[in-house]
DNA sequence: CTAAACTGCTACCGATTCGATAGCGCAAGA
DNA sequence: TCTTGCGCTATCGAATCGGTAGCAGTTTAG
């Protein structure tokens, strides 16, 4: 039988494996941070992009903003970037690995 | 102080915040996968971008080819798609959620 | 032995995305 | 009022992506 929908990951996949999508939530798990701090600890990444990314994880349900316009986590993204913390595990283990 | 170092993370985000590189690691979860199948694994992504990819990852340190020339994850590659599990986990709820 | 079929991969090129910069409209503070 | 800071959009060249064609080498079928 023919799949009718795609695996949930391969969606994940795809909406994640864009540029600054993971920095981003990885941003915002501690709290609710305005578009112009939110740019400076993405490494000043450009308003463009940053709006764009923005964008699409608010379509997706995994943020929202604020009465003062702060962006933040919903509970799903909170859910997704407390999922991500393995991965902080493991690079500063690939990190260290590269080290010598 | 000033930071003389990125955190590991974000060059981890770096890395993996590019298409097709977190599900070309997924593909690879289960063993070695030759080129041609990877890319329809991959729903057929053009070569020039899964070769780009699979240098990227090799450098990376995440991945090798095999005498046959197949593709295959490393120690770290592998540690790194099992530090993906739980993204698994949330993208079934996350896609649950968005299902009504 | 030969030829078809399949493999990994590169070349090419138009389409999309990204990145850097400038600056607008608005709100709060002096 | 004048400045300062904010969120964000516009613009445009540069980099990346995506689709297609095809080459060189190996394997398979006849």
């Amino acid at each position: 039988m023919a799949p009718t929908h795609t695996a949930p990951i391969t969606a994940a996949f795809d909406l994640l494996g864009r540029r600054w999508a993971l920095r981003v939530l990885w941003e915002l798990r501690d709290g609710p941070v305005g578009f112009r701090a939110l740019q400076e600890r993405c490494d000043d990444v450009s308003p463009t992009v940053l709006n764009a990314r923005l964008a699409e994880l608010r379509d997706a349900g995994l943020l929202w903003q604020d009465e003062s316009k702060a962006h933040q986590l919903t509970a799903t993204g909170r859910d997704l970037s407390r999922s991500l913390k393995p991965l902080l595990a493991w690079s500063e283990r690939w990190a260290a690995e590269n080290r010598r």
